[in-house]
DNA sequence: TATGAGATCAACT
DNA sequence: GTTGATCTCATAC
C-alpha cells in the first residue's frame, strides 16, 4: 500500500506542476477510493475556469488557501470534486476526472447501481457518486478525514491532452492521464508513430 | 459506433 | 432565456 501522505503544502504550487503529479496518487474518501488516473488543471487566468469571472458563492473555496476540496454541481445533477491549488487567491484547482477503483468496491458498486468496475469512477460525476462526495465536502481540508491522499509510487507514465466537455480555451492541453489505463473517462489520442499498445482498448 | 433527449441548477446575458 | 468542467438511456446507422 502507498505510504507518503500528501499534506496541504503539496498544493501550494503551480496547478500545472501539481496536476501531472497527482496521476498515480491514491485518493480515499471514507473507506472507499483508488488510484487517480485522470485530472484536469484550471487556473483563474483560464477562461474555462469557474474562477475566471471572479468570486461567487459557488466558487468561494477556490479563492481560499490550497489543499482544500472544491465541490460543485455539474449540469444540475452531478457533483464534481476538485483540489484547490496555488497560493491562496490564485483561484486555481485540479478537477479529479477518473479513479481506478481499489478499495470498497462493493460499497461503490452499491452507490452507483452498477457492478462494472470500468464504469464506477471513470468520469467526474461517476467518481463523485462512487466516493460519496457531495456539497458537504466543499471546503474540507484534503489532509484530514474523510479524505486521505497518498503520493504516487514510482514514476507513472503520464500523458497529456485537451480537456473534455469545455468550449472555452478548448485547445489547451491541460488534461493528464495514466498512460494505458482502462479507467479513463475517454482515451487520450495516441501521437502518430507511437505503437498502439498505448491506445485504449477493452 | 454515433447521435440525441432528458434530468435540473448556478451563473451569466 | 441560455449555457455548462455530465451521465444514462434510447434510437438510428
Amino acid at each position: 500500500m502507498p505510504q507518503r501522505s500528501l499534506k496541504r503544502s503539496f498544493f501550494a504550487r503551480s496547478v500545472h506542476e501539481i496536476a501531472p503529479e497527482l496521476i498515480g496518487a491514491t485518493l480515499l474518501v471514507g473507506d472507499v477510493g483508488g488510484v487517480i488516473v485522470e485530472v484536469e488543471a484550471y487556473h483563474h487566468t483560464d477562461p474555462a475556469a469557474h474562477s475566471f469571472r471572479g468570486q461567487t458563492p459557488r466558487n468561494t473555496v477556490m479563492f481560499g488557501p490550497p489543499g482544500y476540496a472544491y465541490v460543485y454541481r455539474s449540469y444540475g445533477i452531478h457533483w464534481c470534486l476538485n483540489f484547490v491549488c496555488e497560493p491562496a487567491g490564485q483561484a486555481s484547482a485540479v478537477l479529479i476526472r477518473a479513479v481506478e477503483p481499489i478499495q470498497g468496491l462493493a460499497k461503490m458498486q452499491r452507490r452507483r447501481g452498477l457492478t462494472d468496475e470500468r464504469l464506477l469512477c471513470s468520469g467526474p460525476g461517476r467518481l463523485a457518486q462512487a466516493l460519496g462526495v457531495t456539497l458537504a465536502h466543499n471546503g474540507l481540508p484534503l489532509d484530514r478525514l474523510p479524505f486521505e491522499l497518498y503520493a504516487a509510487e514510482g514514476q507513472p507514465e503520464v500523458v497529456a491532452g485537451v480537456r473534455i466537455g469545455i468550449t472555452k480555451a478548448a485547445e489547451l492541453p491541460w488534461r493528464y492521464g495514466l498512460a494505458g489505463s482502462k479507467f479513463l473517462s475517454k482515451p487520450f489520442k495516441v501521437p502518430a508513430g507511437i505503437r498502439p499498445w498505448l491506445a485504449q482498448r477493452d
